[in-house]
RNA sequence: GGGGCGGUAGCUCAGCAGGUAGAGCAACGGCCUUUUAAGCCGUGGGUCCUGGGUUCGAGUCCCAGCCGCCUCACCA
């Protein structure tokens, strides 16, 4: 047998040892007076003197995460709801069956401990213990406790196993919480309604992107997991909901890197009677206000070494923003010349020297969807700072409102953020003649073997016909929004149980079945 | 998909000069009634990712594959 299994064997005899005691194997409750985050509130200030005075009578429960054993008596601590509190256990204070449960405990194991709390020698609060009840066992082994679980894998696929062991883990998705639930108070203030539309979709679009496919059996309907919920928003808008709003999952089957997971969470916000540039000032306040509520107020957060500040949001338009971030001093263009193609060419030569890249605008690109390649590659991964760019070219936004003075280009922005899009929102396109012509560009790419390009969506077009009054929309990436807010550089650290390639043969059922018979065999004799 | 790095005990990691595999934690036995990465004495524990190859001999070198991480590309 190997040691794997024989540890797994051990401990889970240890349950019948347990049970020999006279204990539940697996009992149904405990009736705990406090949590540990409760006592550590009220009594961390507590001194040794004050607490022998009021001697505080506590129920707790929890898991075992060390155990210092000493003779007679012992330590361990329990951990609950993150937070630890150390129990003290004497021989001549228990009873003999409770202290030698506590002798055959082992870390991971989950107990509730009654007693009073006190002050060790050293000071640290502590409950002393009078009773101990077994709740639960850990029949698998905790990770070495100093370095705790390390391996990026096992953290993901045991997303369980990294919260209660890695106290960042659960602090991180505490403020991912905290983050939506301040965004939704953002909303509510504003008088937005939050909707939820369909995942599964006949008809894809509102992103330019590959969708999953699936089967709808009594309809016997393929159908697409939706790769963006905006042409059902706006539909709603359509309806009569003026300003409407969704928090949910995106699916876009696309590949996996450190600021993309297959399924992710978007924002996406719809507001009538106004424009991109009403969203781009409601954005700054937005982001301002999410801030505050996970940086105790504060609008600075710290991602990747450098300081972010929410408190503002620059704004300039995709030219400004090449000559401001072009990487290159000596080359750097005037906003004029980036109107030109031929400049463009020089400058994607520039880059490609630079950056082992190949930007390639020789054949018959626009000089619009030139600049915004040039931007993408050079200048996003620079821009750290909230920054709105916006007016983008025409062929890249199939859903935006045309510039009134420019009609090859669109009212649309994206919001750059250390060096991630966060966001992405323009003025809506609400004319459905148009609608249908830009559809029909996008169903002619999809033709050409464009898997991202939209589909023709009559339905949505019908909606249109009926009139959508102007609006404005907005999506924001709520992962990569969580990740500057978390300072987690990587897109795992903020979803719990992020797209993993499925684990092989685990062994867990025969271990247990291998473990549960030499019970039967002991318990026939 | 390209490139780089990695896969050794349940966990964190050494070992890479080719010569029967190590430490700490965890586990097991013993001692210990204020410890806290408790301590002390003792014990057990490995498909060194898989498959080939080179060699008298491979965790170590070579090739292929699998898996992971990083990075570039793709990616609205």
């Amino acid at each position: 047998m190997s040691l794997e299994d024989r540890l797994f064997q051990q401990r889970y005899d240890k349950l019948s040892e347990i049970e020999r005691l006279g204990y539940e194997r697996y009992p149904r409750k405990y009736a705990y007076t406090h949590t540990v985050g409760q006592i550590r509130e009220s009594y961390d200030s507590a001194d040794a003197a004050t607490l022998e005075a009021q001697r505080p009578q506590v129920r707790i429960c929890g898991r075992l995460m060390t155990k210092r054993r000493q003779g007679k008596a012992g330590f361990a601590h329990l951990k609950q709801g993150g937070l630890q509190l150390q129990i003290y256990i004497r021989r001549d204070e228990v009873s003999e069956k409770d202290f030698e449960l506590y002798k055959k405990l082992d870390p991971g194991d989950i107990v509730g401990v009654s007693g009073r709390l006190f002050r060790t020698r050293t000071d640290e609060l502590s409950v002393r213990a009078a009773d101990v009840q077994f709740l639960s066992k850990g029949i698998l082994p905790l990770p070495e406790k100093f370095h705790g679980l390390q391996d990026v894998e096992t953290r993901c696929r045991r997303r369980y196993l990294d919260l209660f062991t890695n106290d960042c883990v659960r602090e991180t998705f505490a403020a991912r919480d905290r983050i939506n639930r301040s965004i939704r108070d953002s909303f509510a203030r504003r008088g937005y309604v939050e909707v939820e539309t369909p995942m599964m979709q006949p008809v894809y679009g509102g992103a330019l992107a590959r969708p999953f496919v699936t089967h709808h059996n009594a309809l016997d309907v393929d159908l697409y997991l939706r790769v963006a919920p905006e042409l059902y928003l706006k539909r709603l808008v359509v309806g009569g909901l003026d300003r409407v709003y969704e928090i949910n999952r995106n699916f876009r089957n696309e590949g996996l890197s450190k600021q993309h997971n297959p399924e992710f969470t978007m924002l996406e916000f719809y507001q009538a009677y106004s424009d991109y540039r009403d969203l781009m000032e409601f954005s700054k306040e937005l982001l301002a206000e999410t801030a505050q509520a996970v940086l105790d107020g504060g609008t600075t957060a710290e991602f990747g070494g450098r300081k972010i500040d929410f408190a503002g949001l620059n704004r300039l338009t995709l030219a400004e923003t090449v000559v401001e971030y072009w990487p290159d001093a000596a080359t750097r263009p005037t906003v004029d010349a980036l109107g030109d193609i031929g400049k463009l060419r020089e400058l994607a030569a520039v880059h490609n020297a630079q950056a082992e890249s190949a930007l390639d605008f020789s054949g018959a690109v626009s000089p619009g969807k030139a600049l915004l390649e040039l931007f993408e590659a050079a200048c996003e991964p620079r821009i750290i700072q909230p920054t709105a760019v916006y007016d983008y070219p025409l062929e890249a936004s199939p859903l935006s409102k045309r510039k009134p003075d420019n009609p090859d280009w669109v009212e649309r922005f994206e919001i750059f953020c250390g060096g991630m899009e966060i966001a992405n929102g323009y003025s809506e396109l609400n004319d459905p003649q148009e609608q249908r012509a830009r559809f029909e560009e996008q169903v002619v790419l999809r033709e050409g073997g464009d898997g991202e390009a939209h589909g023709m969506d009559e339905d949505y077009l019908r909606a249109l016909c009926y009139g959508m009054p102007p609006t404005a929309g907005e999506g924001i990436g709520m992962d990569r929004l969580t990740m500057i807010l978390t300072n987690s550089p990587t897109i795992r650290d903020v979803i719990l149980f992020p797209l993993l390639r499925p684990e092989g043969e685990i062994g867990i059922a025969e271990r247990l079945r291998r473990a549960g018979r030499e019970r039967e065999a002991e318990s026939g004799e």
